[in-house]
RNA sequence: GCGCCCGUAGCUCAGCUGGAUAGAGCGGGGGACUUCUAAUCCUCAGGUCGCAGGUUCGAAUCCUGCCGGGCGCGCCA
């Protein structure tokens, strides 16, 4: 018996005859499907027709001589016949032997059925980064999406092989983080009886209030002389008394980003604060040390950078941008970009092989001066920093586009969608659309239609399986050693075939990014289980046919909890 | 004006590194529980795949141009 019971290792197959033929040193890649009619066979390829050209054979005679030679060789064991069909796709019908190959297969593998199809070469020392809000206001719900994504795709990235690392990025310096810190001062200073309004562009929001009362009776009145001085303008306060705020502020929204993200079961390996970029080493350059004096000296020594018009630049039109960027401004300060240089210069110092940002769409025009600094600096390799740009997301509320605004405030948070519909429903409906399309989350219809989300329907399959193997007793307990030797029905072979698809979703997952991927296959999974529950009784006085059908059920819910736990979604045992 | 993403069923969206008769969920019509969980299943209706050219044996998929929508184009982040 040979190992050729998924479809990656079928089309592998596949592709050594199809190199046989055509005199080709290695493998050539073959496309597996199944078809959408059974009378097209079990699985088919288009390998002929892909590979036809330049070969002087019609693409039918290729599929012909294809489908002859892998059943005289590695399909032998597994394949009864094949057809040539239409232009010259090659229909393969395959055996119940190959059926019960596959189960037992699965089986064997358990929790690690699709685990590592990542092959060993080709794995890296992965950095993702996602989520990285500033910390000046809670998480709303165009942040979950980004959370979703990037934590499934973290999932399936370590699932497939690869070593991850989940990293947060605070942006805690910079001109947003003063606006918070000044707009929490304002509110404490009410608390105490000042009038110090917030400032216009600062953060109105209720919970800086609601902060600003757990300030006061943290410290009580430690503040108010350095208020008292400034009023009502507390953009004149003292930079290292704003610092205080800013700093205290900073800890707790990170609290409630890690009590709120650890809720939607996402966790990260490494949290750095942009501020700590600034702090320590003993290289400096014009005053900045840190990783982000390290960063310059680096850029000046290699001459990346120029002076002008009162600003320091770094050439990136040299690199493929349009324009040159600032990274220390006219009045001293430095800019996002140079916080962020340093910072994935340090990644990269961290060893990783490959980084990945995940950001919303509303900084894609960052993107070519990001590509741009990174070939500019060693290893000057820019495909080693990938940049996944997701679209935002829509939110609707009674019928109209609701736009949030975290300074006013006016934002619904992710708390608040996992307190109406629940984390998994949640996590389902983030990873439901491929991260290149717009997300539309109407507000009512979410919480209306929550009992009809997606997710319970998969779930829901889980359940039921659970319920069979708790009737099936002993039965349910280990798998048996072998299956028995009886022909596997149309609605089992159904099953099988899906199940057998797993590995290649995973792989496709990870090689596009895309974990709607695998959304969109346990609900297929789900679908074809139910099916098969509807036409097949599983406990039967039929000894052999309830061995067969119980190992199914097994193989088929330790697929469903693997692939739902790799969106961060549960697998219940009842329901 | 330039750049990125999107345009597929009434709604929300898959499918897009070219393949056989374009799919799913929701919504609408009609059915199925004395049998392992009906949060299930079956069935019907519903489509100029934005428009127009092009590439080829074959285009929702690739190319070009339009149209429509989203997001950007700071010495903000």
């Amino acid at each position: 018996m040979n190992g050729l019971f998924d479809f990656g290792s079928l089309a592998a197959s596949l592709g050594r005859a199809l190199a046989e033929l055509r005199g080709a040193s290695a493998a050539i890649p073959v496309d597996l499907v199944v078809p959408p009619r059974p009378e097209h066979g079990d699985v088919t390829t288009n390998a002929a027709l892909v590979s036809a050209a330049g070969t002087g054979q019609t693409p039918r005679d290729l599929a012909a001589a294809l489908g002859e030679r892998w059943l005289a060789g590695e399909g032998a064991a597994i394949c009864t016949r094949f057809d040539v069909a239409g232009p010259g796709f090659l229909n393969l019908f395959l055996d119940h032997s190959w059926y019960r190959g596959a189960l037992q297969a699965i089986l064997d593998a358990g929790v690690d059925y699709g685990r590592g199809v990542v092959p060993p070469a080709q794995r890296r020392r992965v950095n993702v980064e996602f989520v990285s809000v500033n910390p000046t206001g809670p998480l709303h719900v165009g942040h979950a999406r980004y959370a979703a994504y990037g934590d499934a795709l973290c999932r399936l990235f370590s699932f497939a092989g690869h070593a991850v690392t989940r990293e947060f990025y605070v942006n805690d310096h910079g001109t947003q983080i003063l606006k918070f810190g000044q707009s929490l001062a304002a509110r404490y200073g009410q608390h105490l009886g000042l009038d110090t309004p917030v400032p216009d562009d600062g953060y109105q929001g209720d919970y800086l209030a609601d902060l600003a009362a757990e300030l006061v009776t943290e410290v009580g009145e430690r503040y108010r002389e350095p208020l008292n001085m400034v009023v009502p303008d507390v953009t004149r306060l003292e930079p290292e008394v704003v610092d205080e705020f800013k700093s205290w502020g900073r800890d707790r929204i990170l609290a409630a980003f890690r009590a709120t993200l650890e809720r939607l079961r996402v966790s990260f390996d490494v949290w750095t604060s942009e501020a700590g970029l600034y702090e320590g080493g003993d290289l400096e350059w014009r005053g900045f040390r840190g990783e982000v004096g390290m960063a310059l000296s680096q850029m000046d020594a290699e001459g990346h950078l120029r002076d002008a018009d009162g600003a320091v630049w770094l050439r990136t039109t040299e690199y493929g941008d349009d324009k040159d960027r600032v990274l220390i401004r006219q009045t001293g300060m430095p800019t996002y970009f140079l916080s962020d240089i340093a910072y994935h210069r340090d990644k990269m110092d961290r060893g990783f092989e490959h980084l990945i940002d995940v950001w919303g769409a509303d900084h894609h025009g960052y993107v070519p001066r990001m590509k741009a600094m990174f070939a500019a600096l060693p290893p000057h390799d820019p495909d080693r920093l990938e940049l996944i740009i997701g679209q935002l997301v829509n939110l609707l509320e009674s019928g109209a586009t609701k736009r949030m605004s975290k300074r006013k405030g006016d934002i619904v948070t992710i708390d608040d969608l996992m307190d109406a519909i629940g984390v998994d429903a949640v996590r389902f409906y983030m990873v439901g659309r491929s991260h290149d399309s717009m997300l539309e989350l109407d507000l009512d219809l979410a919480v209306e239609q929550s009992s009809k989300n997606p997710v319970y329907y998969v779930q829901y399959a889980h359940a039921r399986i659970a319920s069979i193997l708790r009737n099936a007793g002993s039965e349910g307990g280990e798998p048996p050693a072998s299956l028995p030797q009886v022909d596997v029905g149309p609605h089992e072979r159904a099953l099988l075939r899906t199940l057998a698809r797993y590995p290649v979703v995973i792989s496709e997952c990870v090689e596009r990014r895309a974990p709607h991927r695998l959304h969109a296959y346990l609900g297929e999974l789900a679908a074809e289980f139910h099916l098969f529950y509807k036409h097949c009784r599983v406990l039967s006085d039929d000894a052999a046919a309830t061995a067969l059908r119980v190992g199914l059920c097994r193989a088929t819910k330790s697929t469903l909890a693997g692939g739902l736990g790799l969106l961060g979604v549960e697998a219940p045992e009842r329901m």
